[in-house]
Parts: C-alpha cells; sequence; structure tokens
RNA sequence: CGGGGAGUGGCGCAGCCCGGUAGCGCAUCUGCUUUGGGAGCAGAGGGUCGCAGGUUCGAAUCCUGUCUCCCCGACCA
C-alpha cells in the first residue's frame, strides 16, 4: 500500500460540516424525508439510537423513574398556563387546526372547514405541561411524592436552521418528569439526572462531557435552573448533550400540582424535568468519526464484531462458511461490557472488500476477515477500527490464533471503549484554556484558521439587564456561555467582563 | 425568517446563457476473466430534468409562483 486512500471523500480538516453529512450518507445512517427539517432514520442510525435508549433507559430505571407515555397533542389552553415556557416556545409550535380534509376540485386536498377544531391542538415541543396535567390529578398527598416518570418520544420544533440529526424538526427523546415535595428533594432529582447523563456519555457513548449549570440566559423557558452535559466536537465547537432542569413550582402552579404536607397544609410541588436526545448520534459522529467514516463505542454499537468470509464462489466457500460460523458461536456465548457479544457473520453476496469498507464507513469496532488461507490455518486477520490506518498500512490487519482471538475479543472490545474515551478526552484538554481578561479571550478566538477550543473564564456573575450587554460582547465574537462546571475550581480577582469580583468559573465557546 | 448557492436515473455531475425531444462517471444487472488492502473487459437496464402554472409549433433550457437542501446570520435539545 503506497497511499492512504481514505473511505470518504471529503475530510473533517477539509470542511467539517460536509464531513459531517458525508459521514451520515456513507455510514448509512440517516436520510432527507423531503419534509423540511424531518429525516429517514435508517437501520443503521437508529440501531445505534436503540442502543442508547437501551442503556439509558437501564440508568434511569436503576433510579427509580417509571416509563410512561403522553399524547403528542396538547391542547392550547393547557400549553399556555406557564408564561415564560409559552414566551420560549410560541415562535416555533406546529400546530393542529383541522380534522378532515376535502377535495379543492382541483385534484388536492385542503382543510375542510367545517372540520375547525374547537380548539387548536399544538404538536409538543416538549411534556412539562401535558405531564404536569396529569401529575395534577396523579398527586393529592405527600405519600404521592416523589412522583418520577420518564417518557420515550418524539417532539416537533419548528427550528429555523435544521442539521441532521443535530437540529431536526421531529426529534427523538427521552424526557424525564418528576414532582417532589420540597425544593431540596427536586434539585437533589436534578443533579442525580445530570450526573446520569455524564456517566452515560462518558461510559456508554466514550463521549467525555463537562457537566455543570448554564447562566441565566441559557435557562430552559420556565426554569429555575438549568444543568447541561457539554462535550467537545472535532471542529472545537461545544455541543449541549443534555439537560436536566430545576423548575421550581411554577409549573406545579401552572398546573395545578399540590399535595397535602404532613401537617395537613396544601403545598406545591417542585419539579424537574431532564432529556437527552437523537443529538446525542450527532455528538458521536463529531466525537468519534474520522476520516473513514464513523466510529462506534462498543457499548452502543449494534455489531460490535463482524465477520467477513472471503467468499470465492467456489467449492470451499461451504468450509469457510464453517469455519465462521464456528467462530460466531464461539464469540455469542461470551459477555463484554456487562452484555453478549453483539456478532455478525456477513454472509450477504459481493466483493468482501466492498463490504469490509462499508462496515469500516459504519465504524464497527472490530472487523474479522476470514479466507481460506485463515481458515487452514486456524487464524484470523483482525481489523481495529479505531486504529485504521493508525500505523503503516500493512499492520491494520492482525492475523491472529483464532481461539485466542475469540478468548480476547471481550477485553478486547473493552479496552476499544476505553481508548475512543481517552482519545477524545485528551484531544479535549489539549483544546481548554483558560482567559484572564476579555482581551485574553478576544485573543483566544481572533485567528479563525486556528482550532477553536473553549475557554474558561471568571466572571461576577450579573443578572438580568446587565447581562445582556455581555452576552451581546460574547456573540460579537461567536461565542455562547457553556456552564459553569460543577468541579471548576473557586474564583478568585476580577470579572472578566465588568472588572467587578469574581464569583465563579464559566465556560464560554463556539457552539452547535 | 433575512442574505447567498443548489435541485437533471441510486450517488456525483454536465447540458441551461444562445429553446429542437437528455448525456457522462460511479453504482446496478448479465457474461467472461479475476480474487486476502476498494478488480478488468464487453454488453444491458434505469430519468414525465423538485413541483405547479405561464410563454412557445416546441421548454431541462425562458418567465412567475412554490417546496426542499446546503452555507452565513437571527432561533434552539
Amino acid at each position: 500500500m503506497s497511499a492512504i486512500r481514505h473511505a470518504l471523500t471529503i475530510t473533517r480538516e477539509g470542511d467539517f460540516a460536509a464531513w459531517y453529512q458525508e459521514v451520515i450518507a456513507a455510514a448509512d445512517m440517516a436520510e432527507e424525508s423531503g419534509v423540511r427539517g424531518c429525516m429517514v432514520i435508517k437501520p443503521w442510525g437508529y440501531g445505534i439510537w436503540e442502543r442508547m435508549q437501551r442503556l439509558l433507559d437501564t440508568r434511569i430505571k436503576a433510579a427509580g423513574v417509571q416509563n410512561a407515555y403522553f399524547p403528542l397533542f396538547i391542547p392550547l389552553s393547557n400549553f399556555v398556563r406557564e408564561a415564560a415556557h409559552v414566551e420560549g416556545f410560541a415562535k416555533e409550535m406546529a400546530v393542529v387546526t383541522h380534522h378532515r380534509l376535502i377535495s379543492d376540485g382541483k385534484g388536492g386536498l385542503i382543510p375542510d372547514p367545517a372540520a375547525k377544531l374547537e380548539e387548536p391542538l399544538i404538536v409538543r415541543p416538549t411534556s412539562e405541561t401535558i405531564i404536569g396535567d396529569a401529575m395534577s390529578r396523579w398527586v393529592q398527598s405527600w405519600r404521592d411524592l416523589p412522583l418520577l416518570l420518564n417518557q420515550w418520544a418524539n417532539v416537533v420544533r419548528w427550528e429555523m436552521r435544521t442539521r441532521m440529526f443535530l437540529r431536526t424538526t421531529e426529534f427523538l427523546w427521552q424526557e424525564g418528569h418528576t414532582a417532589h415535595d420540597s425544593r431540596e428533594d427536586a434539585l437533589s432529582e436534578t443533579m442525580r439526572a445530570l450526573e446520569m447523563y455524564r456517566a452515560f456519555a462518558e461510559e456508554d457513548l466514550s463521549i467525555p462531557v463537562i457537566a455543570g449549570e448554564k447562566p441565566e440566559n441559557e435557562r430552559f423557558p420556565g426554569a429555575v435552573g438549568t444543568w447541561s452535559i457539554e462535550a467537545m466536537m472535532q471542529d472545537g465547537k461545544a455541543l449541549q448533550a443534555g439537560t436536566s432542569h430545576y423548575l421550581g413550582t411554577s409549573f406545579a402552579d401552572a398546573a395545578n400540582i399540590r399535595f397535602q404536607d404532613r401537617e395537613g397544609t396544601q403545598q406545591l410541588a417542585h419539579t424537574t424535568s431532564w432529556g437527552v436526545s437523537t443529538r446525542m448520534v450527532g455528538a458521536l459522529i463529531m466525537t468519534h468519526g474520522d476520516d473513514d467514516g464513523l466510529r462506534v463505542p462498543p457499548a452502543i454499537a449494534p455489531f460490535q464484531i463482524v465477520i467477513l468470509p472471503m467468499l470465492r464462489d467456489n467449492d470451499g466457500d461451504a468450509a469457510l462458511l464453517e469455519y465462521c460460523d464456528g467462530l460466531r458461536a464461539t464469540l455469542a456465548t461470551q459477555q463484554a461490557l456487562g452484555e453478549p457479544l453483539r456478532v455478525l457473520l456477513d454472509k450477504r453476496p459481493g466483493k468482501a472488500a466492498q463490504k469490509r469498507w462499508d462496515w469500516v464507513r459504519k465504524g464497527v469496532p472490530i472487523v474479522v476477515e476470514v479466507g481460506a488461507r485463515d481458515a487452514e490455518g486456524g487464524q484470523v486477520s483482525v481489523l481495529r477500527r479505531h486504529r485504521l490506518w493508525r500505523e503503516d498500512a500493512k499492520s491494520d490487519f492482525e492475523v491472529m490464533d483464532k481461539t485466542r482471538f475469540a478468548s480476547a475479543a471481550a477485553a478486547d472490545l473493552t479496552a476499544i471503549q476505553r481508548e475512543l474515551f481517552e482519545q477524545a478526552r485528551e484531544r479535549r484538554s489539549a483544546n481548554l484554556a483558560t482567559a484572564a481578561s476579555f482581551a485574553d479571550l478576544e485573543a483566544f478566538f481572533a485567528d479563525d484558521k486556528r482550532f477553536p477550543g473553549w475557554v474558561e473564564v471568571q466572571w461576577s456573575k450579573p443578572s438580568g439587564a446587565d447581562l445582556a450587554p455581555i452576552e451581546a460582547r460574547l456573540k460579537a465574537l461567536k461565542l455562547t456561555f457553556r456552564n459553569v462546571p460543577l468541579d471548576a475550581a473557586p474564583a478568585a480577582g476580577p470579572c472578566i467582563f465588568t472588572g467587578a469580583p469574581a464569583v465563579e468559573r464559566i465556560l464560554v465557546a463556539r457552539s452547535y
């Protein structure tokens, strides 16, 4: 092999946005649907989402949260009750106004004026209000609390600008909604969900994240406090990958979620909500993808190992397949990362080389090629996706004893899971800086060619009208506040914006 | 929603300015030869040119409207 011939035509370095789209197409994850901002999620993309669902759902249930399902449609009057919430979502709402179509006389269909709804229904952009409505009926006594619910659902937000997986008009997510008898308990649940997301991102997806509190201007509409996990993409931008909100009592007030406490007095419940969406798939692509396509961490790979027989369309194929199936059966009895190995024996007709590159682009962690020579020698040729092209080209395949491979596979996958995390974490560490002054911050982001990492600054945390000018100064640099890391060092010295004594350290970055 | 770009077989594109009944590469199918780092040759199939109107003898091409995608802003999981 002379020159490296990458599986994609666009590199991350060349055009990151175009590269992102090429990965989605090349890994066969999703495609446009013809409806504005809506995508068809194809089996490989959906398979990854299903793995995310399974692992996160396990964590959710382990915390004592129960799944339920609430309607897609929310009566307008129900939605309208929490003022700040409405203000935040009103401009991106899909509305159902009719329940029947009639012919327009020209071969088309139009809404039937006679079938206009008494009250419009909105398509949920999030379910605080309708779940709050149910909670108001389900919560009567302090004994009914905490009420811990979650739903897996689709939601619709009519965003101006869409990008596959990152911001689609319709997206899939889970939304946790809980009600508690005290602020402390609700806050504790908010933080529990945040920590759950951190562990999910880092342990299951190998995506390093920084968990912290959002500043006031980045809060969820109607929330008292919003926390997020932020991940650094390979172009240096930040992606908010999950959020957890403490909603105080305002949503309970709007939905009338009240309970009688131990003393017999009526109290408003304290509620929380928290969510993670299909945006995580985008985070996965931009964290682990390379110039050969996607790389999927073993914990969420629909297939962790693909066995690829080098079929020759001759009499030897039967024996080769038998050899491969033996390997598959051996692997299937083993466990890695707490679950049985997911192994595919790719028997499809077609050229083996073509199939190999298909799996490379999809990012299967381990591709095991088995040819006649391997079978005769009791061997296999192992390609580890995350190390492709890393060394001299010939060594991408490791020829090893079949039995030895089978017995080491589980540990191998566990190691890959960790290595992907380490690679991403090292990249992030190398691009995290601090700025002692606003001038430093400006200087850091002045060079557009430079990799735009994240910068931690100290600030005095002004609010309301005092926060707006700071936001504007950041916006001029295309920057936003990300969050105040939970583990940030204490502030000391002046605020870089106001010069007043700083109260905390906050991350600033370009973002999606 | 503003500013720019683009929609032509599955994918990537040419043709459009200067209207005359659609072409190239890849992919697919067939045959032969190949076969362990993306095979070669030969042949074949596949498109009402995003959609709707209009102009014209005739529209992928000109005009109007509209939908969708991409980039830059404003909005956001």
